[in-house]
RNA sequence: GCGCCCGUAGCUCAGAUGGAUAGAGCGACAGCCUCCGGAGCUGUAGGCCAGAGGUUCGAAUCCUCUCGGGCGCACCA
């Protein structure tokens, strides 16, 4: 994954968009440096001013020479805006600015035509050839079936989901995997704890297991296996004998429920890993025996470790316990391997901020089995807060006291949950605030997006309405053959730009893997829309005219919808 | 004690690989519906980017330290 891209070829650079306006004028950047005998910098800036009186697009490209050249960026710039040959294609001017800025304005053309691209085949226009094709497992949620998904599990799975169709859009092909950790002692204490409920079922005052999960699902599954199967189902004489049908049951109920609270999310997965599968298939032993191989594995005081402080950990770490049990951690190991093997050309994990300090000694693993540094990315997201009335709501599994992620799905709908679980980098901790989620207002931003969607679209069936035109009129096939020269207003122009830019920030985000970056484009843009829509007409007696509106607001409804579906996000027609 | 993340407007947060005068939403205040959806639009106020040094043509951004907040530091998972 290249997150530097190369400045080497101008006619195609690997990973941008062929047809995006940035990677055209980059391309022409180098090509004039060429011309001039002048090397390539190391880092080319090329990127839209905040200040529209800089121009279109701005480079700092005599600023990076100004180095190796040993010269004055501002003459530098200058001789290269000098040197600018008038050209019919692209660049319409050339100014220098500042300390050695070169600014450029675009012939309209340029957007007019980039707009035509969106309408004729949005994925096309969208797809970057980041990914060039070769695989990538996005392994995300993979929460243990001990109780319901909370909001914190809802941001990884909102996240996970998210990075993985920005990643099909940047030319991956992405498997998304849910890793369950069927195996550990978690889900004996669960086994115990459904026994138990089931237990005091019969007889109230059976005492419950120390540290159990005391939620209340765990007496809701006894009442129906009481209803199910009868009063008989613990042997008196040997209790233990039950345990592993508690066990497998309370397991199997949980795991439905978890793949139900997430189709109700709308997240998929293409498939569900089983950590007792690598006991199975000899994988654990194997990852061990590798590691040995390598010279990375020592015993002492009965315990077998993994040397991982010689490859980036600040501690070695124990593999094989003096019980002869493997540790957590090696299975992992196991499992990592297993992604490996399986062909993946790249594994990106989605894990909370609890389990920040597992990402040196797994990648400590990845390194002493011989694996690219890059090779595995792991995303760590900080935790939610839930706010309701100004207070935060408390968050445990295991005391019970939460709001499960169907809860918060059924208060707010999917839609709005996952806007506010991605709208915020995944790094910073995150205010959830219930009152503002459940506000069908101007308080939620999610709305915002979605109404520029919807309102555009009545603009089409107004026009339908109207009887003189007839849905063809409206499809974006038709609509890129019109004379979009006519979109000549300010807010016209600025609407096509940020159009234009959509390409190149889809593929950023996906190199980032910060879907958060979809969300600040989707309002950027749905701000302009509003203004737009404020300002003019769209529907008229001038038909050109109305025609090239028409095919503007149909590409940012077009945007709009394919932004949202990167998030996981419905875009209504109506609302 | 050590490690990771964070500290930007009253609140919630963006600020891309260091770039030009620091941005948005909400809240506050003042306005806009004979007109395609007012879930919209316009304007005003609000900042020593936690603090102090350093690197450089240039720092909210990189480095060091200090102060705050979160998380993690198991032969648990």
């Amino acid at each position: 994954m290249p997150s530097r891209l190369p400045n080497g070829s101008p006619a195609g650079i690997p990973g941008r968009p062929a047809s995006s306006v940035e990677e055209r004028l980059r391309a022409r950047i180098l090509e004039r440096l060429d011309e001039l005998g002048w090397p390539a910098p190391g880092e080319l800036a090329v990127e839209r001013p905040r200040d529209p009186a800089h121009g279109d697009w701005s480079s700092n490209v005599a600023l990076a020479l100004a180095k190796p050249l040993r010269r004055a960026p501002r003459a530098i710039a200058e001789e290269l805006a000098r040197a600018w040959q008038p050209e019919p294609g692209l660049v319409d001017s050339v100014e220098v600015a500042g300390p050695g800025f070169v600014n450029f304005r675009l012939r309209p053309d340029v957007y007019a035509s980039a707009l035509r691209k969106l309408l004729l085949d949005p994925d096309a226009y969208l797809r970057s050839d980041a990914g060039r094709g070769s695989s990538v497992i996005v392994e995300f949620v993979s929460s243990n079936p001990t109780g319901p998904l909370h909001i914190g599990h809802g941001r990884n799975a909102a996240l996970g989901d998210a990075v993985a169709s920005l990643l099909e859009a940047a030319g991956w092909s992405v498997t998304r995997e849910y890793y369950f950790n069927d195996a550990g002692n978690q889900m004996e204490t669960l086994g115990r704890s459904l026994q138990a409920r089931y237990s005091q079922l019969l007889d109230p005052s059976t005492s419950f297991p120390e540290g159990g999960y005391e939620g209340e699902y765990l007496v809701r599954i006894a009442e129906e296996l009481r209803a199910e199967l009868g009063d008989g189902l613990i042997d008196a004489s040997d209790p233990a004998a039950s345990l592993p049908f508690f066990q497998a049951r309370a397991a199997a109920v949980m795991v439905e429920s978890i793949r139900a609270d997430l189709e109700v999310f709308g997240v998929r997965f293409d498939s569900w890993f089983n950590e007792s599968c690598l006991y199975q298939e000899g994988l654990v032993e194997r990852a061990l025996e590798r590691l040995r191989d390598r010279g990375a594995v020592y015993e002492s005081q009965g315990a077998v470790w993994f040397r991982s402080s010689a490859y980036g950990d600040s501690d070695d770490r124990v593999l094989v316990k003096s019980s002869g049990h493997p540790t957590y951690f090696l299975p992992d190991v196991a499992y990592h391997m297993d992604k490996h093997e399986r062909g993946f050309a790249r594994a990106v994990n989605v894990w909370g901020a609890d389990h920040h300090g597992y990402v040196p000694r797994m990648q400590a693993a990845m390194a002493a089995l011989g694996y690219e540094p890059d090779w595995l990315h792991c995303i760590v997201y900080q935790a939610v807060t839930l706010l309701e009335g100004g207070e935060a709501v408390k968050l445990s599994t295991r005391k019970a006291r939460f709001v499960t992620l169907r809860e918060l799905v059924q208060e707010v709908g999917a839609a709005v949950a996952r806007y506010f679980l991605l709208m915020r980098r995944a790094d910073t901790h995150l205010n959830f605030d219930l009152d503002v989620a459940r506000a069908q207002s101007d308080e939620n931003p999610v709305y915002y997006v979605q109404y520029a969607h919807a309102r555009s679209q009545s603009v089409f069936t107004r026009l339908l309405a109207a009887g003189a035109h007839d849905a063809r009129d409206t499809e974006p096939g038709r609509l890129a053959g019109a004379n979009l020269e006519r979109l000549i207003l300010p807010r016209e122009g600025d609407l096509l730009k940020l159009l234009a830019e959509f390409p190149d920030l889809v593929r950023e985000a996906a190199v980032a893997r910060e879907p958060h970056r979809v969300a600040g484009f989707l309002e950027r843009l749905a701000k302009e829309f509003h203004i737009w829509y404020h300002e003019v007409r769209i529907l008229g007696e001038d038909v050109e005219l109305m025609r090239a509106r028409l095919a503007l607001a149909r590409g940012v409804q077009i945007a709009v919808r394919r932004g949202l579906g990167l998030l996981g996000i419905s875009a209504p027609e109506a609302m």
